[in-house]
RNA sequence: GGCGGCGUACCCAAGUGGUAAGGGAGCAGUCUGCAAAACUGCGAUUCAGCGGUUCGAUCCCGCUCGCCGCCUCCA
């Protein structure tokens, strides 16, 4: 029974979607003018996990996720930058997708742009404007919220309590500050596309609400975002989808928390923000294992609480990791004479698979779910020292990789994960080569020379173990 | 001014009305030719502070202090 905190009723219900079985999921994505940056990351990385442990709990789950592709931010960018508004979105998309790649992110059902849904935005702003929710003015369509009587039932504001400083546009249009612009009308040389009311583009809030009814339908089961986006945008798009349709429009709101430093939101006005880029940049390991430690790092936090970015957190993430990795390695040369132990391991990896949903169903509470994980490791190194035949290793190896889908984590061949800080090229051969000489060297006690060569290798990122059946394993 | 959130060991971070998970770092021990890994032990008499409710509160209530967020574009 998966709990979910909605941030309408805010607390923890119990999740029924519409249609059983079946979950519509409807994330706001990126505007894209500019790099992503660490909190973008957070974002995605919390849904991606949501959409994957709500199929792993055995929902068929369909997730669209937009991008805006037009805004006054990309108007101003095009123009700075002396590029066409189109390209400069075009580029941003591209690269967004080849970071969530990196991030082990899933590709949402539908990626939306809004530009490639006028036709619908100007289908509900005409239904808005029939029903008496909206009205023109100068070229401009602004809804009128106080036609909308539940308006601020999500962000817990009413109409009447707005008081001085309020930080409200100043707009001579409006009936009232709180009316927001569904349509703008476009100046000269600015991107445009005709409408009843004229030239124009539409509002921001007015995207997600077409773009969610017409792919999903006009409730959807779970709504989610930065919890910056909570007011305006999402108090908004009720107002809007609701006035349109006359039916709920979400039943779950989730937000996720910010990704701060020095305990302040990560924003661009502040400028204390990170892109994800730059992370990778400055991160010497492979990408994908950076990009494995940066999801290791979100999903350390409960989704809601904030979570302070550092270069330290990324390393501690990555430490944490390698201990999973190590074991994995050993799953994976695991010896195939080694005595089985029988009913016992599948007793201790029921009782981690019980723990992890109870865990993950209780509003995804996955810094809970990968303790429970660090938990089994712990207890299979207490259990099995003496090693797991090579059926129980790939046993327990396909355990962690079944309970790591629904966080996206655990993906790296274990030969590809990263160990050592050190960058060096060094190929397997002549690693191989290495231990071999330094095998001859402690069979003739040299330990000497035993060290010198374990002392080489380690220059070049490779550790050596000796295992105690005279052995050496080694990773890098 | 309105609304909301947070404050748990050196760092990160869960949590429950019944006496503090887990991870990282550290120290010590076991193992090892030496290491590495692993395991074991140590580490908050205490959950910002002060009151209250209760047989009992970190968890409920009130107040205080500190920090942050939204109210303007924002994941």
């Amino acid at each position: 029974m998966v709990k979910i905190f909605n941030s309408l009723s805010r607390q923890k219900e119990v999740f029924k979607p519409l249609i059983p079985g079946k979950v519509n999921m409807y994330v706001c994505g990126v505007t894209v003018y500019d790099h992503s940056h660490i909190g973008h990351a957070r974002s995605a990385v919390v849904f991606d996990m949501i959409a994957r442990y709500l199929r792993f709990r055995g929902y068929d789950v369909k997730l669209v996720k937009n991008f805006t592709d037009i805004d006054d931010k990309i108007i101003k960018r095009s123009n700075e930058d002396k590029i066409f508004w189109k390209d400069l979105t075009e580029k941003y998309i591209q690269e967004y997708h080849r970071e969530m790649s990196l991030l082990n992110v899933l590709t949402p059902a539908v990626e939306p742009k809004a530009t490639e849904y006028l036709p619908e935005m100007i289908k509900v702003l005409q239904g808005l404007m029939d029903k008496g929710f909206a009205y023109a003015k100068e070229g401009d369509v602004y809804f009128r919220v106080g036609a909308f009587a539940s308006y601020g039932k999500l962000s817990g504001r009413d109409l009447s309590g707005e008081d001085s400083r309020a930080r409200v546009e100043a707009n001579e249009l409006k009936e009232h500050p709180l009316d927001f612009v569904l349509w703008k009308a476009s100046k000269p040389g600015e991107p445009s596309w005709d409408s009843p009311w004229g030239k124009g583009r539409p509002g921001w809030h007015i995207e997600c609400s077409a773009m969610a009814m017409n792919l999903l339908g006009e409730t959807l089961d779970i709504h989610g975002g930065g919890e910056d986006l909570l007011f305006p945008h999402h108090e908004n798009e009720i107002a809007q989808s609701e006035g349109f349709s006359g039916k709920p429009f979400v039943r779950y709101w989730v937000h996720n928390g910010f990704v701060t430093v020095n305990q302040e939101k990560m924003s661009k006005s502040l400028g204390n923000f990170f892109t994800i880029r730059e992370v990778f940049q400055k991160i010497a390991w492979p990408e994908a294992v950076t990009g494995e430690a940066l999801r290791y790092f979100i999903l350390s936090t409960y989704y809601r609480q904030p979570v302070q970015f550092s270069d330290q957190a990324i390393d501690e993430a990555k430490n944490s990791l390698d201990r999973f990795y190590i074991l994995f390695q050993k799953c994976e040369q695991a010896s195939g004479s080694r005595k089985e132990a029988g009913d016992k391991l599948s007793q201790i990896l029921d009782k981690t698979r019980q723990a992890f949903i109870e865990a993950m169903d209780d509003d995804f509470n996955t810094p809970e779910a990968i303790a429970q994980l660090h938990l089994l490791r712990n207890e299979l190194n207490r259990e099995f020292s003496g090693g797991l035949s090579s059926r129980e290793g790939a046993g327990v190896l396909a355990f962690f990789k079944e309970l790591g889908e629904p966080l996206g984590l655990f993906k790296i061949p274990e030969k590809e994960w990263k160990f050592s800080r050190v960058m060096e090229e060094i190929s397997n051969e002549d690693v191989e080569r290495f231990i071999h000489e330094r095998q001859a060297a402690r069979k003739a006690k040299d330990w000497k020379r035993s060290d010198e060569i374990r002392k080489e290798l380690a220059e070049k990122g490779v550790i050596l173990e000796d295992r105690p059946d005279g052995g050496t394993s080694w990773r890098k």
